[in-house]
DNA sequence: TTTGACGTAGAACATATGTTCCTTCTATAA
DNA sequence: TTATAGAAGGAACATATGTTCTACGTCAAA
């Protein structure tokens, strides 16, 4: 029954991911009429309401551009607090000076759950190739002292003094910890549990060419 | 000459950030006001004119909710046209189904200029490590015929069939092609130029973890 | 002190914009 | 055919929302 969309309603989904891109605001009721070829402003209403009854969008009652895909192409602005470097720690997001931020970068927000403890970093150097991350990446990371095995951190070796990026494992007991590489082309790092800092997990890359 | 914000503007740029996550649009005057702690609505106005001077936001005259960030916090919505596998042709957003698309991904503004012809694919496969790219990674595509040396392009090579991404470099005289892996662990692949068929651009990775 | 630029308030105003209501048209079931 | 629901069109309406104008306080230059 009807889940699908009529052509006028593909059309006004189109007609909204436009002009969202165009203007980084959603559309008026006139305006998406006024694009999608219908001259009532009722009846693009009544085809909103349907798109939102289908799920593919949300309203807002009597808000001016009250609405939202659901596609969720929202970006999330996340600080970028400076570069990530082999021989250095990585910057902790302080509540203490959050002005810090060198700049904002967008995220896509399929990658964050809650958007707290994120921020970014642009990698320099190729230290970090073997767990795929090149010169100039941005990573995004959260903030947090522990992980679970599996999860890809930033890990502060405390004798090499060194930052990397790999997957963690915890093994012989709890009193080895394996830093596996992301490439398979690469050889695990295996250190002692007191040699390692957890600074962060790693939730995303970007990578712009 | 005050180019740095005042402690309202700061806030008011925090307010719209704010909203625009938890809304998907921009707030209106009186919104940014109350949550800003401004009674005065000309007030808010104001210091978004400033804020526009100052290049932070762009406005638009009469328009309700009609500003956005410079920071462009706007992601795109683009079409996620399938796998990428290593023994197979990458498949091309042909006019005739656009509706093909399996679903669409949020890619930041920042990584594209216009939005024709881009697409992405989700990579099966470990086969294009040597690249930085993984298994489950998504690559962002611009569909093109030819390159220029030193862009990372999805090559078909004739021969063994395969795609692949790699750094494009038209060699000896436009004889051959170097074919250069982004991950310096790796060699490049010399092929003839015949022998090889452009199939796109690479213009961005994002990989969730 | 006077002047003028800058930031702030508050109220009035104009209009941009969602809603509601009444009709009309079509398609399908009774 | 008649009835009923879905979809569309148009106009009137209510209000959400940007703009304008006047006034006030502060601060630095003249």
């Amino acid at each position: 029954m009807a889940n699908e969309l009529s052509e006028r309603q593909e059309r006004i989904l189109e007609v909204i991911r436009d002009y969202v891109v165009e203007y980084g605001y959603p559309p008026t009721i006139r305006e998406i009429g006024e694009a999608a070829g219908i001259s009532s402003t009722s009846v693009v209403s009544y085809n909103l309401n349907a798109l939102e009854k289908k799920g593919h969008l949300t309203r807002n009652k009597d808000t001016s551009r009250g609405l939202r895909l659901r596609e969720e192409m929202i970006a999330i602005p996340v600080p970028l607090l400076g570069n990530i470097v082999a021989g250095e720690p990585i910057p902790i997001p302080g509540n203490e000076a959050p002005e810090a931020a060198l700049d904002h970068v967008a995220v896509p927000t399929e990658m964050l759950t809650n958007t707290d403890d994120i921020y970014a970093l642009r990698v320099r150097g190729n230290s970090m190739i073997d767990s795929l991350i090149a010169d100039g990446d941005v990573v995004v990371m959260r903030h947090q002292r522990s992980a679970e095995n599996g999860d890809t951190v930033a890990a502060w070796l405390v004798d090499e003094e060194t930052v990397t990026l790999k997957e963690f494992h915890l093994e012989a007991g709890g009193q080895r910890v394996r830093l596996q590489p992301r490439n398979p082309a690469f050889d695990p790092i295996y250190v002692r549990a007191d040699k390692v800092e957890i600074q962060g997990k790693v939730i995303g890359v970007i990578r712009e060419m």
